[in-house]
RNA sequence: GUGGCUAUAGUUUAGUGGUAAAACUGCGGUUUGUGGUACCGCUAUCGAGAGUUCGAUUCUCUCUAGCCACCCCA
């Protein structure tokens, strides 16, 4: 016991460690166990704090997810010429109420809104193509040549009830293209979108339909109106009420007395005008020629307001992941920037859900057995003593310089200990200095499989490390 | 926002009206210079609060959170 105490003495945690466990050995020997407990309880009873409905982490464990995402989206983003836009959490209301339009469940229902210290009332932006619309006005991007072409990877609020998937702060990458009216800027979205799951591995098809003008969209309207009240007596509850809330959102409905009224609804396809319709077409011409999978469906909608001719969502291509329904969505807005203030500018955008696709990709590999390979550790680097620590450090960040990808652990004190971490790590070679070594100036170089050392120069170690390793000195 | 299900160590799961079991992980140890194994030890106010009870982790209620469906969306 002493000879312990002796030992650790100079280590402040481990001191209180020894007296905790101390202090339980005796409780638990003593009928008086329960003061103890009482006081350790009071002594820790200090207040956790937990997230906040709808709030969650993004932990080291899911990197591995969502790096990628992030360089998938900002080499998408530099290939197809996309500029990097970052704008505030916080914007006023009125940008949201008027871009999105009243009605809606975003504006109505799921905005983070409050006061300020000034009594200004703020909105934490429940998505981010008003603000693009925003920043393209206000900065006067239409003296820019045009098309100009904005990215964003950002969270995003909306109180909504949470779920897998759904959370009240995500994150979205998307990509807003303004001042290209023609077909192909369409067609161009909707290929960032498919690329960025392709080069995740996440096989994705694309849902789209065509919502035409806003004029074309009121006569279709009417005549759905029409058909459906013809239909009346067949429909559910909630469709009478969307008859005259939200006719469009008739076609979503899942009740089965519904699906037989709906097989015969009228489309909108058919109520465009030929220029939407071309417009349309030419969208569709792009798809197959990029052989993007796509699926017509006239039932597509979408829930915000600015949403002109194209519309499309993108849903994992596998019907047995559940992946909270679309995975993400986009389309063409061309009177929004007008809407709020700019001059006539037509523009197209897309968003993706990213936890979303975290949770689709993560069952998509578990189903299919894959794994998200990492960058595999080449060197371990162990310590012995005080003075060797002090030398590996700076030995670390050589290696840093010179490329070799190392694993350390400072924390650790026994080489047995350290080994076996390397060994965990499967490296190929563990790097081991002692005090042995401070003094000679070397290192032992040991490889793992066969467990023979060799002992080098520290000022030779990257050199030797790199050779062994199979790679070669640039210089070389 | 509506309805339902769930809540036990870091994780996954046992279990009981008499304060709890296991696996994995983590930390420490089996002489601080050598890994893959083995062994030992430590780690849970049984989601929070109230009620019923001699006694509740177990029963009841409230709250909170998560999940599922709907609404909607990403």
């Amino acid at each position: 016991m002493s000879k312990k105490e002796k030992k650790v003495m100079p280590k402040k945690v481990e001191v209180k460690k020894i007296v905790k466990s101390v202090k339980e050995k005796t409780s638990k020997a003593t009928p008086a166990g329960k003061q103890e407990k009482d006081t350790s309880a009071s002594e820790r009873g200090k207040k956790t704090y937990n997230l906040l409905r709808g709030m969650h982490d993004i932990l080291p464990k899911d990197e591995k997810y969502w790096k990628p995402m992030y360089q998938n989206a900002s080499n998408l983003a530099s290939h197809f010429q996309f500029g990097r836009l970052e704008t505030p959490i916080l914007e006023e209301i009125g940008l949201f109420v008027r871009s999105l339009g009243k009605g809606t469940d975003v504006v109505d229902k799921e905005m983070y809104v409050f006061e300020d210290k000034d009594g200004v009332k703020v909105c934490m932006r429940p998505e981010l193509t008003a603000a693009a619309v925003r920043a393209y006005i206000m900065h006067g991007m239409w003296n820019m040549p045009q098309p100009v072409k904005l990215w964003y990877f950002a969270p995003m609020f909306r109180h909504d009830r949470p779920q897998a998937g759904r959370y009240r702060q995500f994150h979205q990458v998307g990509f807003e293209t303004f001042g290209h009216a023609d077909p192909s800027a369409d067609a161009e979205m909707i290929l960032i979108a498919f690329n960025f799951y392709k080069d995740l591995g996440l096989p994705v098809e694309i849902h789209i339909n065509s919502l035409g003008t806003p004029a074309e969209r009121a006569t279709y309207k009417i005549e759905l109106v029409n058909y459906y009240r013809s239909k009346r007596s067949y429909l559910c509850e909630e469709c009478r009420n969307r008859l005259v809330k939200n006719p469009m959102r008739l076609l979503d409905c899942k009740e089965e007395r519904c699906q037989s009224v709906k097989e015969d609804a009228p489309q909108i396809i058919n109520w465009l005008g030929v220029e939407s319709k071309n417009h349309f077409m030419k969208v569709l011409e792009y798809l197959d020629e990029l052989s993007i999978p796509y699926q017509l469906d006239s039932t597509l909608v979408r829930g915000l307001n600015y949403y002109t001719h194209t519309v499309f969502e993108v849903y994992v291509a596998d019907a047995e992941i559940s992946a909270q329904s679309a995975l993400g969505g986009g389309g063409r807005y061309d009177l929004l920037v007008e809407e709020m203030g700019g001059r006539p500018t037509p523009a197209v955008g897309v968003a993706l859900g990213l936890e979303r696709s975290v949770l689709a990709l993560k069952q998509y590999n578990e189903k299919h057995h894959l794994e998200i390979k990492k960058v595999p550790t080449e060197a371990f680097v162990a310590q012995l003593g005080d003075e060797a620590r002090r030398i590996t450090l700076k030995i670390i960040d050589e290696l840093r310089f010179g490329g070799v990808k190392i694993a350390f652990n400072l924390c650790k004190t026994s080489l047995k200990t350290q080994l076996e971490l390397a060994d965990n790590l499967k490296v190929p070679f563990a790097v081991i200095i002692g005090q042995k070594e401070v003094q000679d100036g070397t290192a032992i170089i040991r490889d793992m499989e066969s467990g023979i050392q060799e002992i080098v120069d520290q000022k030779k170690l990257i050199p030797v490390l790199k050779r062994k390793l199979g790679k070669f000195d640039d210089k070389k």
